[in-house]
DNA sequence: ATTGGCACTCAAGCAGGTTGAGTGCTAACA
DNA sequence: TGTTAGCACTCAACCTGCTTGAGTGCCAAT
């Protein structure tokens, strides 16, 4: 077991490598940190930790920096989280002011998120689950185009503009709008290719053509809620970084270009204590992705999240700071696409 | 005046150091190049090219780099642009199918444009001019909830959700669309603002502050329209050819943080014989971007393009290559937004 | 105008030496 | 038993001097 002491030295040494990027020694240690004892006390406690493999020296002369797990006690044993300052408080408030449709709210949070981090940020359209359609709408754009809309009864919102190629019929489209409601409006999200089953069926044969691709585009829409889709914002934040993640990061951006790893890899993720679930560097499965940190919180409902938000970024990341930052982007949005 | 030997050589130079960004020598030249010349001759006309400006040496005794006269000539004498591949040719086409709105048209290009090119690849919302409100409509989307959607005759929609705060009168809503319809349906969009003064006067004092609330939206609607925005892809490229940028790239961080500064550079692009203008190196005169080029195309009429597309990466880039994929992707915006 | 030849330059790469931040160990101490 | 001072040791980083070779510029000959 280690001692407290012990425990404090890592805790510095993080902090240290983390604001510095070298690695840290015992005596360097001690002139930033006043611990009450010699750099020989200190160096005791540092080849405890690195029996324990928490810390690591690339070479025999070189400080030490921390490994994974060492991060991973120190994140475990972070008890009082880094404040928003008053301008970050402000900036969440603005946001939350404009209430807007989901996909300006993911947007302007995630952005927010990664310039609150210097990092890259993610969001996770939330999947609709129980969620029921509301409305649909049809509006007419222009002499032959129409656009779709479903309303869904938590504040979402999908559209689509279908080009008929023939002029419209206004009063037809009025009709179709009223049948549509008639039909699917209550439902729920999940029961809607069901019902629409041969809908286009009750249609003069010369509609049958239009009405049916505006089904198509609805079980589309209504698809594009189930099948995950993630916002990122601030890739050219890995720029700044680049050096973390060591040499090679054509995986990573292969990986942010794919995203259908990075959904999978935060879907999987288990939220610990405070609501957040982070993977520190080896601990993500992801070749490639080894010298990276994962850190996502849920949002929506509480008991039963509707999808993630979080971050991505070097193992030598700010924690403290981060997570912060994470979870109140969370609250954020949950309060504000939770009802 | 340079002999025609000369341009080529200069060709010859600008092709071998973009593809391995090494100074290129009199010798390395003639392996690649079959010059019918001797490595003599060459460095004749290197000390030509380098008196015009056109070349420089890094230090003595090693091989030449373009100067940015030197891209600048290079790109001007260019007369056979790099087609493009099948593939990326059947990715337009898939692109032009799904006609869909503007957010997602735009969103589409700017993505492909990034992933040919490798580069950050930028849009900037088209300029609506003289176009004309279609319609608006107002949307019940919860109990107190209201979606407003402006519909302009070009294909442009544009919508934004308000909170009245109280329970919403569906018949007064339909009343309301009505009223506002009669009014500006068919105005242009400049004078929408003159027409809609005063409007809520004609209604009880205690529907006027939602009325007021949602012309003050539909105003907000018009000047964002006015009002320029750029969509940008493919940051997370710069992380790719960081070195080029030499050294410090939190100016050009910055930049792209900051639209408004590119923005107004680019609008400022006036374009060339070929429909693309471009701005290499030193030529812009932003601080920060002086290792960068732009290259902007417009779209949408001939005569007078609504707005550009375009994209921003080092001076070493492949000039042929790209200037294709902007103007393809220009040509397949006008066709999709230009009616 | 082109070429072969030659002297010259200088970044890059390598070998050897120095430095200093860092370690581990041990013996003394509280 | 935990802490400390002291000391020998290690090794990346840095400097220095040397060599190499890709590259240049110039000139006289074709």
């Amino acid at each position: 077991m280690i001692s407290e002491r012990s425990f404090e030295v890592l805790r510095a040494i993080v902090q240290d490598y983390v604001s510095t990027r070298e690695p840290v020694g015992s005596k360097a240690l001690l002139e930033r940190h006043g611990f009450g004892v010699s750099s020989a006390t200190i160096r005791n406690d540092m080849s405890i930790l690195e029996e324990e493999g928490l810390i690591h020296a690339p070479h025999t002369s070189a400080g030490r920096v921390p490994t994974d797990s060492g991060y991973r006690l120190f994140v475990d044993r972070l008890n009082d989280l880094k404040q928003l300052s008053t301008a970050e408080r402000h900036a969440m408030e603005t946001l939350l002011e404009s209430s807007v449709d989901l996909d300006e709210v993911l947007g302007r949070s995630v952005r927010l998120l990664s310039q609150l981090t210097n990092q890259v940020a993610m969001v996770q359209y939330p999947t609709l689950g129980k969620a029921r359609v509301r409305s649909v709408e049809l509006v007419a754009v222009s002499d032959t185009r129409v656009m779709l809309m479903l309303v869904s009864d938590n504040n979402r919102i999908q559209q689509h503009v279908v080009d008929s190629g023939e002029e419209l019929d206004i009063d037809f489209l009025v009709q179709l709008r009223g049948k549509l409601n008639d039909l699917i409006a209550g439902a729920p999200l999940a029961d809607v290719a069901k019902l629409t089953g041969g809908f286009e069926q009750g249609f003069a044969p010369s509609q049958r053509n239009f009405v049916g691709a505006i089904v198509a585009i609805l079980l589309d829409q209504v698809d594009a809620n189930r099948q995950d889709k993630l916002l990122l914002a601030g890739t050219a934040n890995l720029a700044r970084s680049e050096g973390d993640f060591g040499g090679d990061i054509t995986p990573l951006l292969d990986a942010i270009e794919e995203q259908v790893v990075l959904l999978r890899l935060i879907s999987e993720m288990e939220a610990d204590q405070n609501g957040v679930s982070l993977l520190i560097g080896s601990e993500n499965s992801i070749i490639g992705l080894s010298q990276a940190s994962v850190l996502v919180s849920g949002y929506g409902n509480a008991t039963e999240p509707l999808a993630k938000v979080g971050l991505l970024g070097p193992t030598r990341m700010d924690y403290s700071t981060n997570i912060s930052a994470v979870r109140a982007i969370a609250r954020y949005l949950s309060k504000s696409l939770g009802a």
